[in-house]
DNA sequence: ACAAATTTGTTCGTATGTATG
DNA sequence: ACATACATACGAACAAATTTG
């Protein structure tokens, strides 16, 4: 015979990162509780520091541990969040979708300047390269929770007070509907997903290397026109996109 | 004097991590090429091989490098994949979409069984748990490169021998279409992203814990009966889902 | 078909640095 | 200032997979 182990023993550092996910996932380790020292737990598994810690690397890589230096090691607060159904259609309005599950929805404002629009982005909005933009950053929460940072773009020849107005106004669907009296459709929503960036990831409370999923939206008025050209990045673990006729010939 | 650098220097493996994505990009290393062995860059680096070990496996972990035990460490060929533009809509085709764009589709045929209905699936194709349906699990192949791996459900009572139906024709579009002589109709699609499965990783060709965008669909005849309940998973790096208004009124 | 060499993978040990309370 | 806890780095040895002779 020619062996009676076809599942050859695991590597030390994979059976103690199951034992660890096991443990968390059982609710021996509690959300947010801080888990045993690694001094306590190598002694404990009866291995060197470094496998444990690597044991540990893999587990926080999934995003079930958060590693805090100086402080220790955590369980993450994966709490039963049921992800945000986030219809996609001819009208996207983040904060009816969200209230209409129940959800209270919330942005902050991280960033709000005017710059030249480059290639990319010009080609996207159907301007001239180097014609200036207005962008927005923003974060968007659910139930105080970060689920999105979402980059938009506006032309400035059609907007030029929208940055100052959006002080007024927060929310954007309203700014154009109740200031600048246009519709605000989607034309086409674009959708990938990506690795988060280390900037996003902070924003997002997410660790490094998990997915996000990528929305790029072209907006239009009545006309046609781009109005808005925006880049969003949901936490995956949050969101479920829904795509479905309904939400379009509505 | 305390120190010269505010901006503490950053560790040995994050710098030489860039400097190996740099090469990389650089074309200092080429695509599909083997990148000189631990030994060789450890010495080069002037750091210890655990050092440059944690370097290679940050860059692999973003997909840039592929590391082969036994074999060495090759540029991961990124080469200019453009991304599949994928419409989601009232109907969906793979192989008339990747046509469309000049791609050759190819499907593989994974796993072909029948089993009884967990509640979940029960659920999302309105039948009874534990009822019995087909479970079809296949690659597809965009110019022979893995782009993304379907299970599909189906169910027995109405199709009884589709298992056997699917040998003939392995198009599930014409088997519906020229077989069943229905038509097939997506109600709804559910996209998310997650981190890819040690078997989704294996099958597609990326290294473990890239993304992967998940599509969930329920597909209906034209008397809103569920015939097929799917979830597909797409290379995320290889993938664009299209959007719009277009795709579901024609 | 087998053995040796090559290359990556795992584990231990030791030392020192950095952040937190 | 001090102790605690995680972070980085070096060194040594052996295991496992692959290629080469």
């Amino acid at each position: 015979m020619e062996d009676m182990e076809l599942q050859t023993e695991a590597p030390l550092y994979l059976r103690i990162a199951q034992e660890l996910r096991h443990n968390i996932l059982e609710g021996v380790y509690k959300a947010g509780e801080q888990v045993p020292t690694e001094a306590v737990l190598s002694e404990r598994f009866g291995v060197n520091r470094h496998t444990l810690r690597r044991a540990i690397g893999l587990v926080a890589s999934e995003g079930l541990l958060r590693v805090d230096q100086g402080r220790g090691t955590f369980v993450a607060d994966i709490s039963p969040t049921v992800a945000v159904r986030y219809p996609i259609g001819e009208r996207v309005r983040f904060s009816e979708t969200l209230r209409e599950q129940g959800i209270e929805p919330r942005y902050e404002l991280l960033r709000a300047i005017t710059l030249p629009a480059n290639a990319r982005i010009a080609e996207k909005m159907e301007i001239r390269s180097g014609e200036h933009i207005a962008m927005v950053e923003r974060l968007g929460l659910a139930d105080g929770r970060p689920l999105k940072v979402a980059s938009s773009y506006f032309p400035l020849s059609r907007f030029p007070d929208i940055l100052a107005r959006l002080n007024e106004t927060p929310s954007i669907s309203r700014l154009f509907a109740e200031v600048y009296r246009c519709d605000h459709r989607r034309r086409t929503t674009l959708v990938t997903a990506q690795a988060v960036s280390p900037e996003d990831a902070r924003l997002l409370g997410v660790s490094y290397n998990m997915p996000v999923l990528v929305a790029e939206a072209v907006n239009t008025d009545e006309e046609n026109r781009v109005i808005e050209y925006g880049v969003t990045r949901f936490r995956a673990d949050r969101t479920e996109l829904v795509i479905q006729p309904e939400n379009l010939s509505g």
